[in-house]
DNA sequence: GATCTGACCACCG
DNA sequence: CCGGTGGCCAGAT
């Protein structure tokens, strides 16, 4: 069915990407190229998933998904969102850096997908 | 159709 | 640890 979106011009492939983030596990979190390398079907890249979120629709938890390391490149954009995805994070059971409660441990929350369990 | 920009990422110093 | 640079691909002008 198709979506109303007239509002924005948000591409078709936004969607994918949203799909892609829905599945993200509660507790867990992705990074940008990681969900961008999820969506194989297109050739996207870990910006354009950044792009994507700037638009995510109420539904998608946005805030699972992570810059690469554990940052929040977000931070830079807004501070307010950065603590606010810090916030949510910490309520859904992400664990951060002792001390450093702008960087996620990446080693126990990343979301692994199905591409190998490694 | 050329150019700039971007909720990124890896690399180097 | 911090800052700059190049590469990436799609949207906006």
């Amino acid at each position: 069915m198709e979506k109303e979106r007239s509002e924005f011009s948000s591409p078709d492939w936004y969607e994918v990407v949203y799909a892609a983030v829905r599945a993200i596990p509660c507790g867990k979190v992705a990074t940008y190229g990681q969900i961008a390398g999820t969506v194989s079907s297109i050739s996207l890249t870990a910006r354009q998933v950044g792009a994507a979120m700037r638009f995510a629709p109420q539904g998608v938890p946005w805030q699972r998904v992570v810059g690469a390391g554990g940052r929040l490149p977000i931070a830079r954009r807004s501070p307010e969102l950065k603590l606010l995805q810090i916030r949510l994070l910490a309520q859904e059971g992400v664990e951060f850096y002792s001390g450093d409660h702008d960087r996620i441990d990446m080693a126990r929350s990343q979301y692994s997908a199905d591409i190998d369990s490694k």
